[in-house]
DNA sequence: AAACACAAGGGTGAATTTACCCTTTTTTCA
DNA sequence: TGAAAAAAGGGTAAATTCACCCTTGTGTTT
């Protein structure tokens, strides 16, 4: 009988890792060998145990404490021979983008069926690597409309954060230690750079990419 | 040897559907009878079931085709007498209240542990009903600033959702059919009633509030 | 029928935003 | 080191936004 392959589950969904171990177990080569609630104590059990003999993480996304892309990150820098698959509810494309650009071999949406998450640990592990095709068609986009990306300037982003509240450009210019018309130089470059007209398109541009929260 | 609860469960990650009828199944006096993948498989097979025998239905509020809410809303309607207990990932505020007001008996977070889990199922059937501390708060601070709520009209959410985009007010004056003064009597209204000074503050509400969707 | 709420719209003026064109100083870099 | 680019700031004019106060017509309530 040949050894089961080694599995991590770190998710904050006690509900669901402990289920998910259930399931993992169910099939015959493999075997969950430890559970964690968050990053931080998976690393902090990295570090005690620098020669674990583990074949595949499974990392949550959202996770408290420390996320799965902060994780991903620590991974990255001290123990890129881990495989990792990210596993996630959400298809939020900038953090797919950011959890592969990190290092994870693979990334499972958690409304998959348990064959193609069973197709996807088969395939990290003997291959390497595990995309469908929706994670496929994001690389693809990304590289395309990385070409075109406005890059702003710290200076820029300040503006743009008092830019989304009820302040008047005078009142801003005065926070940022600034002639108005130097915030004027300011908002006409944006609106350039933005290709929008008025200082409720950028409010909007701010929103959607996060500059600002709501 | 008395016969198992009978409990429904509704999710679209089948990863975790799967994977908690396998934990439910663990518990002694608890058997998962039957898994749907949406709100609409589920009510079709109502329609068709309409003397099914279950005591509880576990249900995401977070699905395709038909989610959560909604589904909740055709149970308050067609069979007020069937428990639910709403699973979720996130706790937000507003999706929480809608649940309960449609007659959701609990509301449990995916992260939560196995036993408080299992705590809440058998509340739910022994007692009616199983809310966490967080999801009284919830209803507390609802009822309390369900008081100072503005309630807009009909014409002022169309003007609201105009002011949104970089159309100036006579532009949207004349999309609304309407005299540039009369959009001017509803800003000022609004601006009034919201405590704002500025359109960028009417779109900030608009957002926060989710009158328009970024 | 008087009183009242309310939606639509008018007038005016001040403040703010936007557009376009310009100068000076500092940084960068070939 | 000299040219080019970038950052800061100036002037002016037009368009837009905002504030305040007022009129008319249409229902509704009592």
């Amino acid at each position: 009988m040949k050894p089961k392959n080694k599995i991590i589950i770190v998710d904050d969904h006690l509900l669901f890792s402990q289920s998910l171990e259930l399931l993992i177990n169910s099939f015959k080569d493999f075997e969950v060998i430890n559970r964690f609630e968050n990053g931080k104590v998976f690393i902090t059990y990295l570090q005690e145990n620098v020669d674990t003999n583990v074949d595949l993480i499974l990392l949550d996304v959202n996770m408290p404490v420390l996320d799965g892309i902060s994780t991903m990150k620590w991974i990255k820098e001290n123990r890129p021979e881990l495989k990792v698959i990210a596993l996630s509810v959400n298809d939020d494309e900038e953090v797919i983008i950011k959890m592969i650009t990190n290092g994870a071999k693979g990334y499972l949406l958690k409304d998959t069926s348990p064959e193609i998450f069973k197709d996807g640990i088969v395939s990290v592990i003997e291959k390497g690597f595990y995309f469908t095709e929706l994670v496929s068609g994001m690389l693809v986009k990304k590289a395309n409309d990385d070409s075109k990306k406005v890059n702003l300037k710290e200076k820029e982003i300040v503006f743009i954060k008092h830019a989304c509240t009820e302040k008047t450009y005078k009142e801003i210019a005065s926070e940022m230690c600034l002639s108005p018309k130097t915030i004027d130089g300011y908002r006409e470059c944006l609106f350039d750079k933005l290709e929008i007209k008025t200082r409720i398109g950028l409010v909007l541009y701010a929103i959607k990419h996060k500059i600002v929260l709501v």
